[in-house]
DNA sequence: TTGAAAGCGTTACCAG
DNA sequence: CTGGTAACGCTTTCAA
């Protein structure tokens, strides 16, 4: 049994009360006790029981991080910023992952609920908010990152997702690819808004977005490799095939490039591509990959500085959205040399 | 303020233990008062405070896991492993990162004893386990991952990492290289055990094992790629370079691989290079690297299943050490073909 | 089948 | 400066 302030008090023949004041650094206690309180503590090795703490304060120190996928770098980067600087402030990080799986990710909402967070952070999976709407009206101030939802008023951290598919498509147009594809990502906000980006620029450009250069994965998180290998063989087959392709993800690009090697054909010189995240071993890939960089530790450094905030703020403060800009970064794999007619 | 039993009692005019007991789906309780209860718990979206429950249970069903880095993916692996297996038995995990700094690791553990966590997953980065007798004496029951102490009885899963030594350094004598270096990984157990392994293989082969083909970085686990391509810039400053390097981890290998490109080197002509991790993108890199397979997701699994017999088991159980073996994973990194003399 | 009382380890409030 | 008392939300024990 670990110790509590009940021994440290009962052996030194003072109150619980004082000891707890001690412990907190009150000003009303003699420097006499208060010394002979701390050796002992020291002594005895005492630490403070945060959940009884809690139940009291109704502060919990704890905050709550929901993504995906652990594995997948993007949510590991965001998984260290957020536990770095929250772990200095004095709280601790429980993460959960969903799998991607919307039903798991409802369970391990209510779980943590019970936990009596002090604040949760989401990268949900659900394609409804209708389990925030609950979280909201019960649960803790809490932060989305990465996905959001239109219809629902709430703290959020991302990338302009849009921007994303303009840059990476513009740069495709700019390197002389004339039939631009696109392997698109899931059903939420920002594989939305990357076919938007993606859409929108070819509209601009005056070139044509025709619906069989659009691809669509079953399962893309997860997977990813895999899929992009299986889209782009679906792609190559038509006839003309793209010339270059813009995927959702690095790892659906690697995929992508994985298959047109397959196929014979040269990366950038027959197909360019362009993927989305830059991860860090993007440069060392058989064929370094260009990508939008999606500014991953920004956005974790962002997304725990608005949950300090939540966290230190007395009243529940007014939603803020934080949108950050992605940036290219051009490597071999749409490196064309002089434009090819 | 979320709902208490109190809120559910008051409204149904029972009292809080009879809720209570219908929450933990005691027998004791009549058909109809349970179905009352048990319809107000879901229209009031009741859940039970973990904290307040835990204080007077004494189980938290809080694990902890602390590792030196997250971005790393073998412990991201591991994170994921855990948090699924944990998760599927009602517990949560607390996930701290170290920054491979005894120091910080030392006041994390601190943190978390204040938690009164039901056990603790730990790689730690001290290089004495001082730390750890604390623990075992105050602390919940813990299992140590991928780094262990000698001196120290403890639950361990971790792999061979002799063996790891034995199976890169065969393997590059046995692709036909004459001066194998190794480019080392930090004074822990890992470290330690596979340079063990490649000492001895060389001795067994007998083939000198010049000191200056041993190299030390001065940080691993961070900046792994960094110090792989510095280590390597001085081997090759050697009369004669190293033929063939074996490389504590992939990290080091790739940047490794990089500083012989540099250098106008071919791979694995010139040099072959072997790392340790086997990493998932390992196939997809300039050159396919050579690699030693982890069994990442295994330990994972097994460091779960450990951790739940802890928490399952009344008594605390004899310490229990779980060595897994590791496989020679062959790319194009230490391919040379037919032997070259 | 139900509930009153005690207690888990801590802090808030107020009296001495 | 010090400490008694009540309370936080829950479970355990035992009596009705």
């Amino acid at each position: 049994m670990p110790v509590t302030m009940k021994d440290i008090a009962r052996e030194l023949g003072v109150s619980i009360v004082t000891v707890s004041k001690v412990l907190r650094n009150h000003e009303d206690i003699g420097d006499e006790t208060r010394k002979r309180v701390l050796d002992l503590v020291k002594e005895l090795k005492y630490t403070p029981n945060l959940a009884a703490r809690g139940l009291v304060t109704g502060r919990t120190y704890l905050v709550g991080l929901v993504v995906p996928d652990l594995l997948h770098p993007f949510f590991a980067q965001i998984a260290k910023s957020l536990s770095g600087a929250l772990l200095k402030k004095g709280y601790c990080l429980t993460i959960s992952t969903s799998e991607d799986d919307p039903d798991l990710e409802e369970r391990e909402l209510e779980r943590l609920l019970g936990r009596r967070l002090d604040a949760l952070v989401i990268a949900s999976s659900c394609t409804n908010p209708a389990a925030f709407e609950d979280i909201l009206k019960q649960g803790p101030p809490f932060v989305l990152i990465d996905r959001h939802f239109v219809s629902l008023d709430s703290n959020y951290v991302g990338i302009d997702d849009e921007a994303v598919g303009v840059l990476a498509t513009s740069h495709l147009i700019d390197v002389g690819c004339k039939r631009i594809a696109h392997l698109r990502g899931p059903e939420n906000s920002p594989g939305q808004g990357r076919l938007k980006g993606y859409l929108d620029t070819l509209s601009k450009r005056r070139m044509s977005a025709s619906p069989q250069y659009i691809s669509s994965p079953r399962r893309v998180d997860v997977q990813s490799r895999e899929s992009g290998a299986d889209l782009m063989r679906q792609l190559l087959k038509l006839d003309p095939p793209p010339d270059g392709v813009f995927c959702y993800n690095d790892p659906m690009a690697i995929g992508a490039i994985h298959a047109i090697h397959e196929a014979g054909l040269r990366v950038p010189e027959d197909v360019a591509v362009i993927g989305s995240g830059n991860l860090h071993y993007d440069s060392e890939l058989r064929v370094p990959l260009s990508s939008i960089d999606q500014q991953t530790e920004l956005i974790g450094e962002r997304a725990a500085r608005l949950t300090l905030s939540l966290l230190e703020s007395k009243v529940r403060p007014r939603s803020k959205t934080i949108i950050l800009q992605p940036e290219l970064v051009v490597r071999a794999s749409t490196e064309r040399g002089p434009q090819t007619k």
